[in-house]
RNA sequence: UGCGGGGUGGAGCAGUGGUAGCUCGUUGGGCUCAUAACCCAAAGGUCGUAGGUUCGAAUCCUACCCCCGCUACCA
């Protein structure tokens, strides 16, 4: 690693808010926050942005039909996606909204502009089938019987002139870019696909609707009132809008054009859209592309899709509530696979919570804590001559610190997860090894030996799990600073020293008791 | 239709050519500092099906079956 600090942006997609945030929403926003404070405590500049997209139709379709204005639910919607945020911690230093900031339409404007320049952007008339129930356009096969697959009424044809933008262009550079992991795309299974997409041959895209299609909610076309842009084009363009790239900003010229890495966080269903449509973009407005694009899978609640008639929507803010979000956090990045989909079950986060933070970790530093107040009075002592298991238990620890280390580089926060356990339950073979409550008994028949042993046992542990509770700040950050604040430390960047004095033993992750499991749910 | 992902002990997963691993659960043992927690050990899989390549395949090839996603111009 070099010494210089590396300038790292990192972004999560831009939902729209047409309803509250589920778990898979919270599930990206726990990704890219632990990548964010991961880089943080590498000593990178980290900017960490998340946003909401705002402009889309659909929260026009679903104001309509809660009788609302747009502006209401999106006003509305919009505040659950932030308390979802703060609820699980994240750290984002920024959220755009795109319906309401001047940065946003200036800097979508603006990036039009120079596409427009380039000779990317033309109009053509665009034709499609489209219900006037659903406001939807639909291809032919997806009619049944050539009718609306919901309505059942015929689609009408529709000619409109859009703007369209000339993605077929950029296909090769594209595919170069992508192929030469200049643009990295993450998993290398993702890249793949994108690959074999671009090489099928790349289409124009339309870039704008009409107003009146749009209802008027939207970015104007500069130029051209009569029409908004495609939301695509203007949710895309968030990611460097609210950096102030319309005013060419000094945030902009930091965490852009400037940055070592620009990373996107997004679901597998919009990496196109990313992949894609916005390196197009930014290549024919002549703008630096991100650096990497990870892509994250779907949750299944309970085996099942999510889906509001099922009515197994859960929000997370109500997980939250129940079990923390420490708990939370530490299921979507250590049980939920980062790169292929997942499930969501609270009954496995019950199990993941009991088995490994309840019993693992919280219960090594209840029985640590317990033993520094009752053999040393609280005092964390000076530690003796290592043996045999010290330096076996440093080096597990140096291993587990470097393989997460090099692990949440690679996006792999299960593994990363994984590789420090080997430390917990190493932590916890040493206590066996080392027997402080043998030691204990010696040293009060007179053994100096066996005192000297103990204080050497006790600070270690002290040390050790404070260590182990650094290499878990990205994943339970509220947790981690409980267990330094046991050990007598400041804050969880502040390790163990000899002479300070630790708390009374609380455990941090209670057990969580079974009441009522529901077996008959699986059928 | 095309493309992609997946089908591994009871459950959830890792593993891309060389004695099949992990977590949970189960069973037995140990320990008593601890949140009935911790540590050690064992049982349990012919790796979707059928062929093939190879000295040797979960891992490569062929066909097939099943599940999932995408198949872009309005999320």
């Amino acid at each position: 690693m070099p010494d210089q600090r590396r300038v790292y942006y990192i972004t999560t997609s831009i939902p729209y808010v047409n309803a509250r945030p589920h778990v898979g929403h919270a599930l990206e926003f726990v990704q890219t926050d632990a990548y964010a404070r991961f880089r943080r405590q590498q000593g990178d500049d980290v900017r960490f942005l998340s946003g909401s997209d705002e402009n889309s139709l659909t929260n026009v379709l679903a104001a309509e039909a809660e009788g609302i204005t747009t502006r209401e639910l999106v006003d509305r919607n919009v505040a659950y996606f932030q308390e979802a945020l703060e609820a699980l911690d994240c750290s984002n230093d920024d959220f755009i909204r795109t319906s309401v900031e001047d940065r946003h339409f200036d800097g979508v404007s603006k990036i039009w502009k120079l596409m427009d320049e380039a000779g990317d952007v033309y109009t053509r008339q665009y034709s499609g089938l489209y219900c006037v129930r659903c406001e939807q356009f639909y291809t032919e096969d997806e009619l049944v019987d050539g009718l609306c697959p919901d309505h059942r009424i015929p689609p009408v044809l529709v000619e409109e002139e859009n703007y369209f933008f000339r993605l077929s262009k950029y296909g090769d550079e594209l595919h170069r870019l992508i192929s030469s992991d200049e643009l990295r795309i993450v998993p290398e299974s993702r890249k793949n696909e994108v690959l074999r997409f671009i090489e099928q041959g790349l289409e124009d895209f339309s870039i704008s609707r009409s107003q009146q299609r749009a209802r008027g909610w939207g970015v104007p076309v500069p130029g051209d009132e009569s029409q908004v842009m495609y939301v695509w084009l203007d949710a895309l363009a968030n990611y460097v809008t609210a950096l102030d790239y319309a005013s060419d900003g000094e945030l902009y010229e930091r965490y852009w054009t400037n940055a070592d890495e620009r990373v996107h966080e997004i679901g597998k269903n919009i990496i196109r859209f990313h992949a894609i449509y916005w390196p197009g973009m930014l290549l024919s407005a002549g703008l630096p592309l991100p650096t990497h694009v990870v892509v994250h899978g779907f949750l299944t609640i309970d085996g099942e899709k999510m889906s509001k008639s099922l009515g197994n929507v859960i929000d997370p803010s109500e997980v939250v509530r129940d079990y923390g979000s420490d708990a939370v956090r530490y299921y979507f990045l250590r049980e939920v696979s980062p790169h292929g989909d997942g499930d969501f079950s609270i009954g496995r986060l019950i199990e993941r919570y009991n088995s490994d933070l309840a019993n693992d970790l919280g219960n090594l530093l209840n029985r640590s804590v317990t033993m520094i107040n009752r053999y040393r009075d609280g005092i964390v002592p000076e530690p003796g001559e290592a043996t045999e298991i010290e330096s076996n238990l440093a080096s597990t620890l140096e291993q587990s610190t470097q393989r997460s280390t090099d692990l949440f580089h690679a996006y792999e926060p299960q593994q990363a997860i994984a590789a420090v356990w080997e430390a917990v339950t190493a932590t916890n073979t040493y206590i066996e090894l080392g027997q402080p409550w043998v030691l204990a008994r010696e040293a009060r028949n007179g053994d100096d030996d066996a005192a000297k042993r103990l204080d050497t046992v006790l600070a270690t542990l002290a040390i050790t799990i404070g260590r182990i509770a650094q290499l878990l700040q990205p994943v339970i950050p509220g947790a981690v600073e409980e267990i330094a604040r046991q050990l007598g430390s400041e804050s969880v960047d502040q390790l163990p020293t000899p002479g300070q004095r630790v708390t009374d033993p609380t455990p941090i992750f209670p057990r969580i008791e079974i009441e009522q499991e529901t077996e008959a749910a699986s059928s």
